[in-house]
DNA sequence: GCGTACTGCAACCCATAGGTTGCAGGCGCG
DNA sequence: CGCGCCTGCAACCTATGGGTTGCAGTACGC
């Protein structure tokens, strides 16, 4: 999957799309399907659907005369993942700076001495 | 925080704002000095940063005549738990519906007719 | 074999998100 | 004390994303 971060988060930024991930999530459905129960046109849906294939949150599958698709739980948990690691990497590094900062003389052993 | 999932999505759908989020995550920086090193005036990165702060992934602190931003780690970590939690819950579903097709006996305890 | 329902493609519309410029106010530094 | 930098607010521009309608093709069920 080469989407990048942007890229997914944008698909997960408009909440038609979650309103069709959680019809998915619940189980397969065709674009017709979903544009039955939604407020949009089945077009519109297509559309939202290609969007969230490209970044591989869903993928379809051709059942008979139509086209059903399903949500791809693990593609969010990679999602999760790397956003996870990027929320870590900044707290440790904020901490960094804070000890920096309170730390007046430059004894920059590893003491990490908790006198907060 | 009330900011809902697509919205905490949609702000960070945007490569602007994961550039100026990635600045942040290595260390406080005011609008101008962002400004500065991105491709953007200071009032469209002051337009983002107030995105990212409604949604809590930035907090602003006043630091002398200026104000300085910093990334906000854990509610990108707390994202993350939501997303994964979601994505957990599909593949769940998912496997119950594969079992329920690839089982040719109803030997089922409760089988909902899926009269279809 | 026919009609129905599903799909794919294209043109078009409109709101808004992302960006810019311009200006006025204030706090710090030299 | 005055200059400079940083902030806040407002008006404005434009591309694009989300939506619609319409049409043509095709496979399924009866």
């Amino acid at each position: 999957m080469t989407a990048t971060l942007p890229v997914v988060c944008a698909a997960l930024g408009d909440p038609t799309r979650w309103e069709i991930l959680t019809r998915l999530g619940e189980g397969p459905m065709s674009a017709s399907a979903l544009a039955r129960v939604l407020p949009v046109s089945r077009q519109a849906i297509g559309k939202h659907l290609e969007v969230l294939r490209e970044v591989g949150l869903v993928e379809s599958e051709q059942r008979g005369r139509e086209v059903v698709y399903l949500a791809v739980g693990a593609r969010l948990g990679a999602l999760a993942r790397e956003l996870d690691r990027i929320g870590r990497s900044w707290e440790t590094r904020l901490l960094r700076i804070k000890e920096l900062a309170e730390r007046p003389g430059p004894a920059a052993s590893e003491a990490p001495e908790a006198s907060d």
